[in-house]
DNA sequence: AAAAATATTGTTAACGTTAACATAGAAGAA
DNA sequence: TTCTTCTATGTTAACGTTAACAATATTTTT
């Protein structure tokens, strides 16, 4: 952008102004004579005048941007919060920096010193699967920077958290089992310092003890969300209870399930008559494997929107009260649940 | 972030030196003592320093930005190409401002408007649906506004592109369909100013040509390149060509295909029996529907990273070439064009 | 030991804008 | 007419940083 820069400052020569006089006439602000204004406008555009937002942060110590921490930016889910979060940003008149922590603690990070430098009004983040340390949470918050957390949160922080009940759903998705007969159910549970890890296990133990059903330790496997993590949690799984093994299987997510499927497939097993499995997220290959995945559709889009809009208000106001905003959820019933089979 | 912010000058005091001693120890910057460094280093940290990249970039004319505006963000193809375009940004220390023109030409005048505002280095761009005049590009040219085309572009306007060879692969598919036995087979194009319109036609063109069967215009028809736009352009297509129908259609692109299909069936005719039909860009729901979509598969995840990659090299060059880069597509053979069927 | 070179630090201005206060002129009120 | 109140514009400083040049202290060379 070399062409000697055209501002506020070469328009004021032009027209014979201060600069002052201009910015004012350029901000449609108050207390500017009607032909000023225009002759300023005017001269503005001939000369090719493009304001520098860069020069107005600086000053006003406000960018009309949100930064956003995507922790898997390849997961369809994470696409279409993208999408929520774009559109209502846009409708507010912000604009957003896309950051990618690649589910890496080291990378978040640095995602969000960057956002901070960068100056963001606010920061929308879901936490990397491999993050332990909150400190650098407490400290945005020490800072006043406006933040919200989507679908992965930390509870009792005092930062806003948009996602879905996780609790209530694994509940329903555990219950859909036990009332298909099953007895011996199994968790692939996710981190259990994320609150989707924990979440999604308590459903699971609730749904087995409003049942009367035993919660027995050997079934409980803390693996992770990816594929691969699911693939090892089960051979795991399957390793520690080749005396009684399960008749079915909650993963904490559908990559995991995928990469359990692997796994049962892999010991000579059949999804879903030898165990049944059901995920959790909708991703899109669920419906077009072999066997199409049992799982809980997320609103993603709508995480996103609802996410970007608490934010918005966070940043507006200083009083905005930091809450929990939870969305529904749905149950989709395929094939890997097996509903349509004998069980026991 | 309201707590009395630290910048230089704070620990410029803290430490008792100059304000550029501190600049230049916290750059790492050559000439500083070995001492002072470590001092002002450890101060800055304990002080919980944030540089601010705003003023930096004031200063240096450089926010290590690239802006990157989206025709339709909810296409999983852009979300691919978004993907690609972190990752090379990412790794090249630049940071992605994501904007979205919904196919609206004057939504895209006002990203880049403000992506101009916000002082970005680079842009990245895949034209809108409805844009037909290209001043503004010409200007950002003039500006030396660093830019890159990617799967939408406008050719000999001197912008580089990357994409794919829209002509070579329509013209792939069309020959499919001529190798399956259809002699009738219309076009549903895209709007020809934009080079995807343009050269999937003209590939259509080709594949004809070389099979000496002779082009009719009441075989095409300019539609667009959404669902709905290949809805009502295969209704016009079929309104048109009530006496001698075709057996086969080449839609410009997978979401256009789709209305196709509707209209087909809305019509009372079959997919493929009737009418086979063949898209572009391989859509995540082309191997979902009921028929599954023959296309061509687009390399989107490699677009995003091509398209970045060569934009940094016009970031960071001043004499990077101009050129325009194509990608491999393939063809993706499903049941929509009949290949199982007698044909005529 | 003086001169030259080098290493380290400091000073000033600039990036492009707005906030806050100041001023001049015009219009209205007394 | 004079005082007051607007209206329109101007002046100065600031936002937080770096570039360019200046100055001082230290070391090396001759």
């Amino acid at each position: 952008m070399s062409p000697k820069r055209v501002t506020i400052k070469t328009i004021a020569k032009e027209v014979g102004m201060s600069i002052m006089t201009v910015s004012r006439a350029l901000n449609n602000n108050s207390n500017v004579n009607d032909q000023t204004k225009t002759k300023v406008q005017q001269v503005a555009k001939k000369m090719g005048y493009i304001p520098n937002h860069i020069a107005k942060s600086l000053v006003q110590r406000k960018t009309f941007t949100i930064g956003v921490v995507v922790p898997e930016i390849a997961h369809s889910f994470f696409q279409e919060v993208i999408r929520g979060i774009e559109e209502i940003a846009y409708d507010a008149g912000y604009h957003i920096i896309l950051t990618h922590s690649a589910e890496s603690f080291q990378r978040e990070q640095l995602c969000l010193e960057t956002l901070l430098s960068k100056r963001v009004d606010g920061i929308l983040l879901s936490v990397a699967e491999t993050v332990t340390d909150f400190k650098i949470y407490k400290e945005l918050i020490r800072l006043k920077m406006p933040m919200v957390f989507y679908d992965r949160g930390i509870n009792d922080i005092g930062i806003s958290t948009v996602g879905i009940d996780g609790t209530k759903a694994a509940e329903i998705l555990t219950e859909h089992l036990i009332g298909l007969g099953y007895m011996k159910i199994a968790h692939l549970a996710g981190p259990l310092h994320l609150s989707i890890g924990a979440n999604r296990r308590q459903g699971y133990l609730n749904a087995l003890k409003r049942h009367k059903i035993r919660a027995k330790k050997s079934y409980i496997v803390e693996a992770g969300l990816k594929e691969k993590q699911g693939y090892e949690g089960m051979k795991k799984l399957l390793n520690q209870t080749k005396k009684n093994p399960p008749r079915a299987v909650v993963a904490v997510n559908d990559p995991s399930a995928f990469g359990a499927i692997d796994a049962i497939k892999e010991a000579g097993l059949r999804v879903p008559e030898d165990i049944a499995i059901v995920g959790f997220a909708d991703d899109i290959r669920s419906q077009l494997i072999e066997v199409p995945l049992t799982t809980v559709r997320q609103p993603a889009y709508e995480v996103g929107k609802v996410a970007a809009d608490k934010l918005i208000k966070h940043i507006e106001s200083k009083t905005e009260a930091v809450e929990d905003l939870v969305l529904n959820t749905e149950l989709i019933v395929r094939k890997s649940c097996g509903w349509s089979k004998k069980k026991n």
